[in-house]
DNA sequence: TGAATTATTGACCAAACGGTCAGGATCAAG
DNA sequence: CTTGATCCTGACCGTTTGGTCAATAATTCA
């Protein structure tokens, strides 16, 4: 149940793999796809180049299996909404995570920022597929809660939409919000509280 | 007053200079700086490659040259926020005219979404100068009407983050979200009407 | 231990790319 | 028309980059 791979994947292969996909996501989430190269991957996760291509047979798959594993972990927020818990709780506590991965995880997001910005070459699928499936669930429990008058009505999509965009911005352009903020001041701290208080005012009925 | 270099610039390369900037903006915009080619540009401007490097002595420089000749006119709306004004409508009118620009400008949306993921490299003097004057100015007018009990009390630099980041969302991810709304929605429509009802419950004192 | 499998690398290749340059075409002005 | 300045291009160059490969090292397992 733990890992059903687990005579098909030696130890050194573990563990190189894992080297390489930390290394993609440094170069990947810095530079974009194009900006990267294979040597600066190398590099990174403390390998030769060949090396690298002993693992994975090209740059672009690196990145394909790179984007398909953190999918999930990306997503995982969403699907933990509770149907059966307080609509606001649920709503601000979704916010509240997003608002942590920003912080902890802004190489992810800068990720999907550079492939979603490109056109989203290598997850139209997931695009047009799962994710929308994913958010039509969330967007049919948050209308439920409209519909009970628990939440004040608004479209569900762009309230998605806004969560998305404000939380990641963080993450995504966090040069820019620290060079107009200044030093000293916690972006991730008083954004927090801005969404939160947004959010409230937004959705009480 | 209108332009002062007029003798110094000839028809054509008046002409060409403006092909180039229109063909550097849809590369870039679309594959970043390190994901476009001086031949894509050239090809894009319906000129040769060797002509484009007459006009500009590098990639860098067309670069630089674009991302500053279009600054102001990115920056524009926020500076015609009228401190005289009515408070709501002058919000209001500026979330209505950054979402306007994000239909109209998408390329320039995704230039600047660019080149901050990148870290900035070619705009850190305008991001810790003229950019930060900018907002505080703006900051200061949201803090006077606030402090007059006209806007409901937020932080107006998140307040200026959060419609920054919403309306660019459409611009910048517009794959994304046509992709989760399905077709014959118009997303940025729609988009200014949440955005509409979202600052009004927030900022009604 | 020894054979077989797995892991690693230096050297190399072809294509793409940024940029140069000598020379020719075009244009403006007297 | 002539002349000088501006404009344009094919051919070329050095570097970077994605990817290959033959040879070697390390590991596994009977």
């Amino acid at each position: 149940m733990t890992d059903a791979k687990m005579p098909r994947m030696t130890r050194i292969q573990q563990k190189n793999r894992d080297l390489i996909m930390d290394g993609a996501l440094n170069v990947f989430s810095a530079n974009g796809f194009r900006g990267a190269t294979i040597d600066q991957i190398a590099r990174s996760a403390g390998l030769s180049k060949p090396n690298v291509l002993y693992y994975f047979s090209s740059k672009d798959d690196i990145h394909r299996t790179l984007l398909t594993e953190l999918l999930d972990m990306w997503l995982a927020p969403m699907q933990q909404i509770d149907p059966a818990g307080d609509p606001m709780s649920e709503v601000l506590g979704y916010v509240a995570a997003k608002m942590r991965m920003s912080r902890d995880y802004p190489r992810e997001s800068r990720l999907f920022a550079y492939e979603i910005l490109q056109g989203a070459p290598h997850l139209t699928q997931i695009l047009g597929g799962g994710l929308r499936e994913i958010v039509d669930r969330t967007v049919a429990v948050l209308q439920g809660w409209m519909d009970d008058g628990r939440l004040a009505r608004t479209d569900p999509r762009h309230l998605i939409f806004s969560i998305w965009s404000m939380t990641q911005h963080y993450a995504d352009f966090e040069i820019q919000v620290r060079a107009v903020l200044g030093r000293g001041r916690d972006p991730f701290d008083e954004g927090q509280a801005f969404l939160d208080q947004m959010y409230r005012k937004l959705l009480t009925p």
